[in-house]
DNA sequence: GTCTATACAACGATAGAC
DNA sequence: GTCTATCGTTGTATAGAC
């Protein structure tokens, strides 16, 4: 079912499913403490709004620029409207990041999990990446240059993320140089540089789209330059 | 004398000479509208102090998140004071780019200037802006960091700042392909990913600091990767 | 469940004493 | 050249009407 061999933006996008309103329904059913709406239909759409309208002032301005006055202007309600979903400015964050970290575990986990051969596994973990973060630009946007401005715990799901991630890669490379299918190299190295190389896609993206290069391109150049790398000729 | 074979760090340290002060003081000369002290003795050495002070909170909290009394405070000033110096908080991103530029300008353009093999060319590229990053770290954290709240003008300084440096590798690689000592690659894209790994120095400078990766390691492992890719065997 | 009106703290900036 | 005192604005957060 997951063959990397057909993996493309156009079949990421039919085959793996990210829907907003279902991990905002998670989120809600969670969170019962802060917010306070009853009925979910009303609460989902509402919170929905809310990340999108934050995520994207965010990005403008920076989170501490924005002010809760745009927020409400921006996603269509009153200041005390916004005050039932949340308990102060700091609970944007742990929501926003909250609801980021269950899609990107969730799409990572399930197109790995059946792929053995470690050339295979490394390819479709930077396409899943690349084709992920194409998809939710603006939260992989945010998560990378806000974080250091954040409470504690909410730095630390996003330090977890950054180790899963980090992690995923360090693995294949390690099983491919035991099995010998790749050349020796520092595993841990080259993980970060692997890494470097996804989050230049969604940090720099206007660069990429000012010179047409689309997400495609990206991953066969990307993949290109690590198979030179690893697999020794 | 400028010869890559024996550029490490430490070197870079005894023959490339930084001075904030000079720097400053040519701010203090050129900026005469805005800094209203009269004694270059005086003005520079509280110029250097609102700089450091300014960049050393920014990296913190956030520029935005920074108030002038916490600026005061690090800087050893009082309000009043500080406005002698800055006609509004805005001017203070414009100062620290223009610092950053002058010198990055200088530095990159000295050590090049005599280098024409396009293999040594670009491993002294690639150190001295790593090793420039590693002692400007503050400054150059800010100015990837913070840019893109700031004023149109100071936004061109720092777009221009990052198409200067993208060129010079971009050139590089095209004149090594030309040559045939490079492999046939897209320049372009090349340069690219070879700033996204000299970024990643200064932007994940916790992470291999807590490695213990030192610069010249870090240095010496995007040299070994990247001539892979570009001396074909 | 959502709105308007308001409280109160913190901010950038300035005036005037020294 | 530097300080203290103060201004007006804007921010987050809440109370109470509907």
């Amino acid at each position: 079912m997951h063959s990397v061999g057909s993996m493309t933006y156009e079949a990421f996008n039919r085959q793996v499913m990210v829907s907003l309103e279902d991990i905002c329904l998670e989120i809600f059913n969670d969170d019962t403490s802060t917010i306070k709406i009853k009925n979910p239909k009303i609460g989902v759409k509402k919170l929905v709004k809310i990340i999108e309208a934050a995520l994207k002032l965010s990005n403008e301005k920076g989170f501490h620029a924005m002010s809760l006055r745009e927020l409400c202007q921006e996603s269509g309600m009153s200041m005390g409207g916004l005050y039932a979903y949340i308990e102060s400015k700091d609970d944007l964050p742990r929501i926003i990041h909250d609801q980021g970290r269950r899609i990107l575990g969730k799409v990572m986990s399930e197109n790995l999990e059946d792929i053995r051969d470690p050339a295979q596994r490394l390819e479709m973990a930077i396409r899943i990446h690349l084709y992920l973060s194409e998809r939710m630009l603006p939260w992989f946007y945010f998560a990378y240059m806000e974080t250091r401005f954040f409470s504690t715990d909410v730095k630390q799901m996003s330090m977890s993320n950054e180790l899963y991630t980090e992690k995923i890669f360090e693995k294949i490379v390690e099983d491919g140089c035991k099995s010998g299918i790749f050349a020796q190299v520092e595993p841990v190295f080259t993980a970060s540089i692997i890494k470097a190389m996804l989050q230049d896609w969604y940090l720099k993206h206007w660069k990429y789209k000012n010179r047409k290069v689309s997400v495609d391109d990206y991953a066969d150049f990307v993949i290109s330059w690590v198979n030179g790398f690893l697999i020794a000729s």
